[in-house]
This record gives structure tokens, C-alpha cells and sequence, in this order.
DNA sequence: GACATTATTTGACGCAGCGTCATATTATTG
DNA sequence: CAATAATATGACGCTGCGTCAAATAATGTC
């Protein structure tokens, strides 16, 4: 969008122009045709460069998918931001935080490919130092986030007994709630086979029951949840549930 | 153990007894190597058989894996039965349940690359549709019984208000937190070096919270949940934490 | 503008690992 | 002990990763 004049010498901008098209390329190819279809071969010929000059941008084909999978982390830390800034309770902006991830899965479904393969250590094992680090601190960058606003809660007095609940519990617990629900929902499992509510409205409930058994104020008995959700989603991330309800049917 | 004499053809003894070795031999080479090592060459040397044998056995790679992945499911759901079993109130089973699937991966740390491996969308999709199956009726299996015992607590009337928290909630609540907290602790992300506390700790918190949070009775407030834990896992699993405290240091 | 030098791109190549299948080996039966 | 069936074998074809010497383009110098 801006058109901030050569900010970098014009080759390193191609570069890093090239690069995002690669990435762009690699992305539509994996939605498109699924991770054993991706090959290295056909981002070449996709993006009509050679291979080498793909292996000029990434040192491996992990390589290119992690760096697939931060940035998509790095979209996941825009929407944190915007919930961490939100101008309300404590509890409020955290619950934003969770819609914030929920919106981002059933928007992207797919990137999730991404965070799976790269959690895998078959691939990490393959992935340079480099790159590691670099995912290591998106990790850290996100989950600091989640950290601060539970100790700014709790400095707040939001959150009362903080012996029993310390930060880190009550960070680690309500990210577990959401990653694994995530995954869960996700993934293979029919889940409405089995005989589940729709997976986002129960990882909403389930959400709100745990930050309830914080005991993180204002507890979810005094207000309406519900509304809740609705407000902050329209609040916040207006455009994202547009697309999402625009998008309308679920495959393809 | 059981020396039952001949139920089956000698053949087909064999050939169970050959799977097994196999599955055995991929397993101890993915401990040691990793997955990147393991190849379906470096297998038929270890169990000196011929690759195109073990391809009598397992129609790919990814379907060998699935089978090491059944394996396993099927170990914890032996373990989730001998919760399921344990003559206390329906909160205390359900706790066990928590028990045993943080005990079975504490154990083996390493099983959980599997069960990863297999969720990953790169692998699912080269399954047969046979594994895919075999895989998701485990799966069901295990659903089913977790999902039976809170019907079993709300028919008792040990967790009310059932409006709000569907068994099929509290099922998918708990799952994901079980399943994301094991995932988190196992993977890659150093928790210590986020300042988390041991994550089997905050596991236990979390899902003892959870269930207040469903108002299960009895709740966490009118008992001592750490001398809980530690009766449930000398009266269920004393043989599994026997195992784990002797297993002593952590790492290799 | 011609030449030298440096940077970038290219695709043929080597190699590893998967999965196949014709052949060799072993077991079973008459 | 041959004939036949069942099973095991490993050489082979193929795909896809990652490399690197050579080709091509860009930049700098006079």
C-alpha cells in the first residue's frame, strides 16, 4: 500500500518481493493439492524461476513451510494485539484473545497444516538453527502477550487466590483449552459423527468456564456471554467475521 | 503370557509374531533416530526380513506408522479402562482418566510423535482408507468412554445444570485440555525458558479447575486434590509410576 | 560503448528412499 | 521325491531433494 520510496537498495526489495511470491505460491499449492503434492519442482515452475533460486530463499523444503507457518503466526499475533488493546475489562480482552484465535482457524482452517507439520519433530529435526529460533520467538512473542495481560489482571485484583492460579497456570491452561480444542476440531475427527455440539460454540463455553474458575472477575454468572461474544466480535474483528460469513460454505 | 496352544493356524502365528517384531524394531529406531532415519531399508535390515516382506505387513511407510499409532491408542485405552473401573464417585474416574493420560505420556514421551505424525494431513493423506478406520474407530473408542462416564456422573446427578454443559462439552473441554497441555509440555517450545511451571503440574490444576468449573461434585474446594492425585495414582497406576520414578533422569 | 568483474540464475546431476515385481527360495501335498 | 503352492527376496524404476559448475545478467570502469 504505501509507496514509501526505496527504502532498501531496489535488490534487496526484489528479493524480498520474490520471496513473498514464492511463499504466496506455495501456500495456494499447499491448500490447493495437500503437503505430498508440494514439491520444490513445482514452486519453480509455478513461480518461473528455477529451483536453485528457490533454494536461494530457503536452505530446505521445511525451511519454506516454517517459514510458511510464521507467518501465519505472525498474522495470529496482529489479532492478539488488537484483543490485548482493547479498551475494556481484563477478562474481556483475554476472552478476546480466545475469539481472536478461533477466528483466525476458521478463517485460515488451513494454516493449521502448516503449525502441525512444523510442530512435528520429523521436520524439525531437519529445520536449520536459524529458523527455529526465529519460530521460537514468534512463540515467545505471543505467548509474553497472553502473560502480560493475565499479570496485569491480576495486578488489577481481576483475579483474586493467585497461590493456587499463577500466571503461567492459568496462560498455560487457557491455551492448552484452545490449541487442543483447535486441533480437535480440525482435525480428522468427525466430530459430529461422534455425537459433538459445533466445535467453536463449545470452546467459547469452555473458555468462559475456565477463566469463571479462575475466579477471574467479572465472572461469566453477572453478565451475558453471549452478547459478549457477539459484541466483541463486531467490536474487533468486524472484517474478519465478514469474510467468514461471506465465505459462506465450508469446502471448497 | 497365556500359553494357549495353537488357536490359530501356525502361519498366520507367525505372521502376528513378525508384525509385532517389526513394529517393535520401528519403534526402538524412532525412539533412538528419529523419523527422518527411519527408513523401510534400515527396518528390514534390523529385523532381517527383505523390504519387499515388510511390505507383506504394512502397504507404506505412513501405514506402518498408523499401525505404531493404533499400538499406542490402544495402551492408553487400557489405561483409561482401569480408571474407568475405579469404584469412587464419577469425578474421581474422570480424574483418573486426566491421571492416566499424563502418565501414559510421561512414560512414553515419544509415543506422542506418532500420534502427531499421524494427525498431520501430509501423512493422512497417503493412509489406506482401511488404517483411516481402524484408526478412528480407536478413536471413537475412546471418545465414547469418556463421553459415557460424564453421562454416567449427570444421570447420578453429580454435575447439574446440564443445559449449559452438554456431556459432549465437558467431553470436548476436558479432551482439549488434556490433549493441547500434553502437546504444549511435550513439544519443541521450552516452557521453563517461558517461565511455566512443570506443565504435569498446571495439567492437574487446570483440569481439577475445569470440573469445578461444570460444578462436578464433589468439588476441589471440600477436598484435597493433591492427596487425590497421588491415591488415585498409587491405587491405579502404581506399577506406571514405578516405572516413571525409576525411569529417573529425563532426557537419554 | 567495450570490456572486466561481480552477482544471480539455471538445470543437469548425484543420491536416497519408496514401492514393485519377476525370480528364487522354502513349504506343502500327492 | 517330484509337483505345486506359498512366501521371501533384492534389483529395478521412479520421484523428489539438494548441489554446483557453467551460463547469463547486472554492475562498474575507462
Amino acid at each position: 500500500m504505501s509507496a514509501q520510496p526505496n527504502s532498501l537498495p531496489r535488490k534487496q526489495r526484489e528479493f524480498q518481493q520474490r520471496e513473498q511470491l514464492i511463499l504466496d505460491t506455495a501456500q495456494t499449492m499447499l491448500h490447493q493439492h495437500g503437503y505430498a503434492q508440494l514439491t520444490m519442482e513445482r514452486i519453480a515452475e509455478a513461480v518461473e524461476y528455477s529451483k536453485g533460486t528457490i533454494y536461494n530463499h530457503f536452505s530446505s523444503k521445511e525451511d519454506l513451510v516454517c517459514s510458511l507457518c510464521c507467518r501465519c503466526v505472525n498474522n495470529l499475533i496482529g489479532l492478539f494485539k488488537r484483543a490485548y488493546d482493547y479498551p475494556g475489562t481484563t477478562r474481556e480482552r483475554f476472552s478476546a484473545i480466545g475469539i481472536a484465535y478461533s477466528l483466525y482457524h476458521q478463517l485460515n482452517p488451513l494454516d493449521a497444516q502448516y503449525i502441525q507439520i512444523v510442530k512435528t519433530n520429523a521436520v524439525r529435526e531437519k529445520l536449520s538453527e536459524e529458523k527455529v529460533s526465529e519460530l521460537n520467538a514468534l512463540e515467545r512473542e505471543i505467548t509474553q502477550l497472553c502473560m502480560n495481560l493475565v499479570k496485569e489482571a491480576i495486578a488489577a485484583g481481576d483475579i483474586p487466590d493467585v497461590e493456587t492460579h499463577t500466571a503461567d497456570t492459568i496462560v498455560f491452561g487457557f491455551w492448552s483449552q484452545l490449541y487442543g480444542g483447535m486441533l480437535l476440531a480440525q482435525s480428522d475427527i468427525p466430530l459430529a459423527d461422534l455425537g459433538f455440539s459445533p466445535a467453536i460454540t463449545m470452546l467459547w463455553n469452555n473458555s468462559q468456564r475456565l477463566l469463571d474458575a479462575y475466579g477471574w472477575q467479572p465472572l461469566s454468572a453477572t453478565i451475558d456471554t453471549d452478547k459478549l461474544y457477539s459484541h466483541l466480535c463486531s467490536a474487533l474483528f468486524a472484517a474478519e467475521v465478514c469474510k467468514l460469513t461471506q465465505g459462506g460454505t465450508h469446502h471448497g
